[in-house]
DNA sequence: CGGGTCGTTGACTCTCATCAACCCTCGTGG
DNA sequence: CCACGAGGGTTGATGAGAGTCAACGACCCG
């Protein structure tokens, strides 16, 4: 019944957003026990193979799931922002397909996968508010597939950046300054499937035509109907509007 | 308690593999209320935009999922064989966010979600292998962005080929002269982020060098440790063992 | 002041796309 | 029984987009 800001509450909201919740729902979310822990940048949150019993929701800074081929090539699969779970179904896979890494600094609430089961049990509308969660990741997944599959260059990188910025936007996490890019240029080729080089090549054309401002890691969107044009960015598939029947 | 074989078996001994399931639940299952539906090639399941009330069971043939650029470029997503839910998530998301669409011509159990949702309430553990299941999905569409983005493209043609017969062996549906494999070469293409030009040569180079063996639709595998290798294939995120604790 | 990380730029290379032609196979219909 | 057309596979020639290599510059932090 607490009405003091919660360190749960960005999660909370998100998954208002996902189906809904009533008091109880809440509550017991917000009563999940946690143990907070610091990930410096670079460190790993979840290692390829790792045995997985605990999640861990981000409550500040960013991360991203990547995974690498055996001959060194790295790809990012994808980007994590503050409320996001970082491994949700942790608790149901035996072992970890994939690394995740603290892209900044961050802040997480570790959380045992026995104690979401058990909220799981009890409150039916919960599990169904992350299991549409994961649905939506899933679709994010299914839009990089095509966006690296499919898309030259300009488009790619645009198109990560719309994705980043509607997300940060939803998050209440964007100003209209723009927003901090946390990534490297480097980290943004392993987004895209792009060598770093082509990418500040790319960057430079998007800023040159204005669709982008950069001032270190600040990004400002002058004109998001243009960018999200030259993007091909359809915001469909993050299903902002989704709400279980 | 019917002991004889029935059209749901498929489906249901995946999800065995997924969750302990116990009699209960089994019935449960071979009771949804379906109804059959034959698709022909090409012809769509479900089409991005739609309102979806119902999910589709491949009960025979194969499926891929496609989504496309505004500028027509398609990129395939992910295949699926028989025993596959193809939109299990279907009643949560207001709105599929990509196609579905018939490889060969096929036939579908067509349940509604609302059937799926009634199971999920009674039955936790099934709930609990379905969502195993769409977790195993994800993984999927990240190994695929890992393969489409940092892959050469032989290593990318002969990745789908591997997850391909992994996946058919593990449903019982390859013998031992090999599979059929349902795609074009246009269709490998979209598959793999290449052009069906492109798709041929690689896989002329990977019968060249005995990795595969083609007749027509038939495909070969003589020697798959060194296809595997080739593939950079790890079966890891198939989660083949998996079974929630 | 020095070292490290990241960004920038140019020169060169290579993988893969594009375009275009031709082939084969199979099903259809006269 | 043959003609035809369509879909898919094969091949060569050419070119573009992106990768690689290498050097240098900018900035931050200790």
């Amino acid at each position: 019944m607490s009405d003091f800001p919660h360190i749960l509450d960005r999660m909370l909201s998100k998954f208002e957003r996902r189906a809904p919740l009533v008091a109880s729902d809440r509550e017991a979310l917000r009563e999940l026990p946690f143990r907070l822990r610091t990930f410096e940048p670079h460190q790993y949150i979840v290692r390829e193979g790792d045995r997985l019993t605990e999640c861990c929701l981000l409550v500040d800074g960013y991360a991203i799931r990547q995974k690498t081929t055996a001959q060194g090539a790295r790809q990012i699969l994808g980007l994590h922002i503050p409320g996001d779970f970082v491994d949700l179904g942790a608790s149901l896979l035996r072992q970890a397909d994939h690394n995740i890494q603290a892209l900044t600094r961050c802040e997480g609430a570790v959380i045992a996968a026995d104690a979401i089961d058990a909220v799981h049990q009890a409150h039916p509308r919960v599990a169904k508010a992350m299991w549409v969660d994961t649905l939506i990741d899933a679709a994010i997944f299914r839009e990089w597939i095509l966006n690296i599959g499919r898309r030259p260059a300009k488009a790619r990188v645009a198109h990560v950046i719309c994705e980043f910025a509607k997300r940060l936007e939803l998050a209440g996490l964007a100003n209209e300054n723009g927003y901090e890019f946390p990534m490297t240029q480097e980290q943004l080729g392993d987004a895209t499937g792009l060598s770093p080089v082509h990418v500040n090549r790319t960057l430079k054309i998007l800023s040159a035509e204005g669709l982008i401002e950069r001032n270190r890691r600040m990004i400002q969107i002058p004109d998001w109907q243009q960018l999200r044009k030259i993007a091909d960015f359809s915001e469909m598939y993050l299903h902002l509007d989704q709400m279980a029947a």
